[in-house]
Parts: C-alpha cells; sequence; structure tokens
DNA sequence: GGCAGTAAGTTAACAGTGTTAAGTTAACAC
DNA sequence: GTGTTAACTTAACACTGTTAACTTACTGCC
C-alpha cells in the first residue's frame, strides 16, 4: 500500500505550496490583499486547484495562523526562561508584544478579525490547554504560578479571568499600534514606552503590596 | 444668490441619505457588507451617484465614523459627572466599553480597522484637542487632572503616556470581545467581570499606595 | 494488456465588487 | 433663447470568491 501513501504525500506537498505562497503574500499584502488567483499564479496553477486542499480562502488562512498559533506557543515554551512568577509574566507581555509588532498582518488576522464561530476539531481539542502548544494555557499556567506562589493580592484567585485580563491588556497595546499607529489625531508616544507601561501597570495592579518602590 | 444656498442645502440633503442608508446598512452587516450598490439601492440612486459626494467607500464610512467620533466625545462630557479623578477614570473606561459592545462594527471600524494615514483637515485640526469634540483630549484631560490632584504615583507624570496606556486596556478588552468572543479556545468570563478587572487593575496600578484595601 | 474507478487539476462561467469615462438632463445666469 | 454648470445615469473595466462540468493521468483488478 506504499501507493496511497505516495499519493499523500505528493497532496500535502502542493498543499504546502499553496501554504508557503500564500504566506507570503499574506505577511505583505494582507487578508484582503491576497486574491487565490495571485496564490494560484505564483505557483503556477489554476486558481481553482486551491480548492481541491481548501474549502475556502477563510479555511486556507485559519490554517497559517494555526501553524503561528503553535509557533507563538512554542516561542514561549523555548524563550520565557524567569523563574520569578512575576517576572516570567512580564517576560511572556513582551514576547507578545514583539511578535504582534513584527507580524502585523498575522496579528491582525490571528486577532483582530472576528471569524465566523467554527466548531473546535479533535486537532484542535488535543492542543487546547497544552501549553507547549497553546499560548493562551501557558499565559494561564503562568498566572496560576503567580497566584499559588502569593505574587498577587489575595482577593486575585481567578487565574482565567486574570489571564484574560493581561492577554487584553498587551493586545490593547499591540491592536491599536496596527490600527491607529500611523494616525497623527494622537501624539503617540513610542511603542516600547507603552508596551512597558502597560506591563508594569498592570502587574503592579495586580500583585501583593510590598515596601519595594520600583524594580527597575 | 439664493439660489446658491439652496443648491448646497439640496446637495447636502441627498449626501446625507446616503449617509443614513450607508449607517443603517453598516450596523447590522459591518464594512464588508456594505456594497455601494446596496446603499445606492436604498436610496434609489444608482451607484455612482455616491461617487458625487463622497470619493470613495472609504471616505464615506470614514465620515460616518468621523460623526461617531464626536458623539463619544459628547457622551463622555454629558455623562462623566464623578469629581473624585480616579472614579472618573473608571467612569470613562466604563463608557467607553458600554460604546464599544454596544456598536462592534462601529467599533471595529472606528478602531481595529487600519486606514491609509490621511492628513488631518481644517476640521480635524479644530476638533483635535477640544474635549468636547475630541473622546481622547477628554480622556487625557482627566489623566491630567488624577496627575495634578496627586492621585498617581510620583514617576507617573506623562499624561500622555499614561492615556495612551488607559486607552490601550479597554481597547483591549473591547477589540478581543469582538474579535474572538465567540472563540471557543478560550473559556471566557463574562464581559462585565472582565472589564471592571481590567480598569481594577490598572487604576491600582497607577495609585498612590494608600492603606484602604479594597474600595467596593 | 485492457478496463473501470478515482481524484487532482482544468476551463468556463456566475454573481458580485469598487470605480471610472462618457453621456444625459434639468435648472440656472445672462 | 443660448451656453454653462453640475447632479445624476448608463455602460463598462478589471477585479473578486466560488461552483459545475470536464479532462487527464494514474491506480488496482481481471
Amino acid at each position: 500500500m506504499g501507493v496511497k501513501e505516495r499519493r499523500e504525500r505528493e497532496k500535502s506537498e502542493t498543499r504546502d505550496k499553496i501554504l508557503d505562497a500564500a504566506r507570503e503574500l499574506f505577511v505583505t499584502e494582507g487578508y484582503e490583499g491576497v486574491s487565490m488567483r495571485k496564490v494560484a499564479e505564483k505557483i503556477e496553477y489554476s486558481p481553482t486547484a486551491i480548492y481541491v486542499h481548501f474549502a475556502d480562502k477563510n479555511e486556507l488562512f485559519r490554517e497559517l495562523c494555526h501553524q503561528d498559533y503553535a509557533r507563538l506557543a512554542e516561542v514561549f515554551t523555548s524563550s520565557v526562561i524567569s523563574t520569578d512568577p512575576l517576572e516570567r509574566l512580564r517576560q511572556i507581555g513582551g514576547i507578545y508584544i514583539d511578535f504582534g509588532t513584527r507580524n502585523p498582518n498575522h496579528y491582525k488576522f490571528m486577532f483582530m478579525t472576528p471569524h465566523p464561530a467554527h466548531q473546535l476539531d479533535e486537532v484542535d481539542r488535543e492542543m487546547k490547554g497544552n501549553p507547549e502548544m497553546d499560548a493562551y494555557a501557558f499565559l494561564k499556567w503562568a498566572v496560576q504560578q503567580a497566584i499559588e506562589t502569593g505574587c498577587f493580592r489575595e482577593d486575585v484567585q481567578d487565574a482565567e479571568l486574570i489571564s484574560q485580563t493581561l492577554w487584553a491588556s498587551v493586545h490593547g497595546v499591540i491592536s491599536l499600534h496596527i490600527a491607529k499607529g500611523d494616525d497623527e489625531w494622537v501624539d503617540w508616544r513610542p511603542m516600547r514606552d507603552r508596551a512597558e507601561t502597560m506591563l508594569d501597570v498592570t502587574l503592579r495592579g495586580l500583585r501583593r503590596e510590598a515596601k519595594t518602590g520600583k524594580d527597575e
């Protein structure tokens, strides 16, 4: 039955070619700027060939982002090294903001575009909650650690709620930057300052009161 | 010269008809879901008639949002009543989140969609910085008040930076809700809780340390 | 070796999009 | 009455995502 396997391999190879071409266009042009015809032209296939591999444009780009969700989680697990729970959360925030500002088009599609709510498939369910493949789970784990080691105030107990709050705070910095960063209406402070201030303010607002006035 | 004036009035009347029709469609369908042809059909004009009044689709909807920017500022000035600087900031945040969750399509277009950076015209310059017409200026004023009355820590001095941080924090809550609120991947806490927690955490992180453990 | 079945990939077309160039038409000033 | 202006229309262009019907190459089986 080696034939079937070769066929599958060949199919997934052109599937990957589609994904690669789409990614390359997507990075520079953004979702709206990429058309099925351009992707097809890039790999020298007919536009409809893509529909053999993906149901529609949305699914194609969801797959792209799926890879990035995993990559983000991977960056977290591989480069968040601090052992101090608060410092670890600060690192996570820094990496996240870095990811967003470096990949604005992906970020926009991943976190700023409403997608029709799709049911989780088995692959999703396998990844969800696993900190090595699910960046949100990683954040939640780090928050849970901070709670358990007594870094936060006593009335801060809900790791889910705090994770969502911390996520929203850094997401706010990035997404506002992507959407309005060029707007002359606001005299924007440097991105780095905004990011640092946000992390500083939120972690300060959460942590147990201490006599240490500053920490940098 | 009464003719010219009547002509202008008539022109601005159909302009308003276009805006009204566009708004109505926009609220339910969102930017992508509205086409020039649908707007035209609604007011029983040909699609190209719109181009007499607006350069393109983007300008049409920018005008729509322009009205909403002003409306938001108006809501601020008319309903933010608290005299305590910190409580005032909390109120501003609450109103802003309310505005965003009630008008998701407008919010998405106003604050989540990158627009080609357009030069400020004279109307813009007139509004900018005026708290009664510029919601951001209103926020900045409130932050400045909080700084001057000593509500914040001593090292918190830059009203611009703090305004941008506070804005980003509530924007994060709303925009994440709009883009990912239906996503099953995350077990979302109720919107109200997320909003309240965000305001609580950020204001706590900014304010001068006091012995009052809780304030609600 | 010849034949049916499978599925990747094709062509042609549909229904829609934003936008423009050219033409109409009605009201005005002189 | 004539010429000008400007709101508005018709027709068209160059796209878009997506589908139905077709081709074609390769497979497993007799």
